[in-house]
DNA sequence: TGTGTAAATTGACACGGTGTCAATAAGCGA
DNA sequence: TCGCTTATTGACACCGTGTCAATTTACACA
């Protein structure tokens, strides 16, 4: 019964999730995704409120599937403030190209859509904890040259998607130029040296 | 006779600008400009064909207003490299506030109006030019420390809007330590000292 | 002073997409 | 078989863009 449900729910899900990776930005219509689901367009309503819910939803659902609380939270085991910044670039870096067609799609709606707007701004602020979380390791390592209010948000901007959307889908760099050349920025500007 | 064209056409740009800049990336309905410019929202297909041109034209006629290619043009007297980047840098992120409503509506319909996406795509073609030839100046200088094409890359991406947008917008830096900070990551990441 | 022409207005409409609704059907457990 | 939940169908309202035709306004020129 209520597998029955569920069932639906993520055919819904990852419907939405594969038209929206495979053209990001562009927000799919509601038909659509009930088309790629094989199911009517207004079983959709029925399980999410609106589109922006939908979209939403994917995304809480591909921060389940992947586990990125996990995934940051290994950054946290680091000891010396470097490894930490090294570790925390290394695990979003590589997220990125996972989420980036949904996430871009949320980027874009958060414009003209308050609750994508909050949705948005929600996940990216447990991203710039992250940032803070390496900048205060490199503060107590001593190893910071500039604020750390200022430093978070120089990492925080390096490390957002459109700086990476910039890099490597508009100058078409490979992902492990931008790692290095990120990591290599990032660096430079918090610590003074490569 | 046409001067009554270009002042009814006049006042069409400039409401739409009016209305852009006030709730950037939030595109306005063809009934809000009209209404701005104290015009039927028809006679506002009598001046563009289509909602996109006429914020492309809006686009052009900031450039047109602002003088940006002198404005760009300056940073070409520069001596050295060094000066070159500082003047390129200076003029193009003191041009982005004055732009920024208008340009980021555009670069929101940059994702779903493929007209859109060519005027801007031109646009951030032409600040590139600058960017590759300030990063020019600085290989023949011997003080660039990487490919001058990446370096190029970064230097674009350091003065993309989007980046501008997530340091003053978001963080809430005032521009002047967005300057400052730009030009010292710039200098830091081409050529390895600030 | 009137006439011709270009610019602007008015009101109507088609189209596409979202979201709602009511009626009906299908699946399934008790 | 009944009753409940889930899903489908087809219709509709609403909003914004873009088109059209009929009409009005303004003004240049004779």
């Amino acid at each position: 019964m209520s597998s029955e449900i569920s069932t639906t729910r993520d055919r819904i899900l990852n419907a939405a999730w594969t038209l929206l990776e495979s053209n990001p930005g562009v927000a799919a219509r509601m038909s659509d995704i009930a088309k790629a689901a094989g199911v009517s367009r207004q079983a959709l309503y029925l399980h999410f409120p609106n589109r922006t819910e939908l979209f939403i939803a994917v995304t809480r659902h591909q921060d389940a599937v992947f586990g990125v609380q996990d995934m940051l939270e290994a950054s946290r085991a680091a000891a010396t403030g470097e490894a930490r910044l090294q570790a925390f670039i290394t695990a979003w870096g590589n997220y990125i190209p996972r989420i980036f067609g949904v996430a871009k799609t949320l980027l874009v709606m958060r414009e003209t859509d308050a609750d994508a707007a909050q949705a948005w701004d929600e996940r990216m602020a447990d991203m710039r904890e992250g940032c803070a979380a390496a900048v205060a390791a490199l503060a107590r390592d001593g190893a910071l040259v500039m604020e750390e209010r200022e430093a978070t948000d120089l990492l925080w901007t390096l490390l957002s998607i459109p700086t990476w959307e910039h890099l490597t889908r508009l100058c078409g760099w490979p992902q492990e130029l931008y790692m290095s050349e990120i990591t290599r920025l990032a660096r430079l500007g918090l610590c003074g040296q490569a």
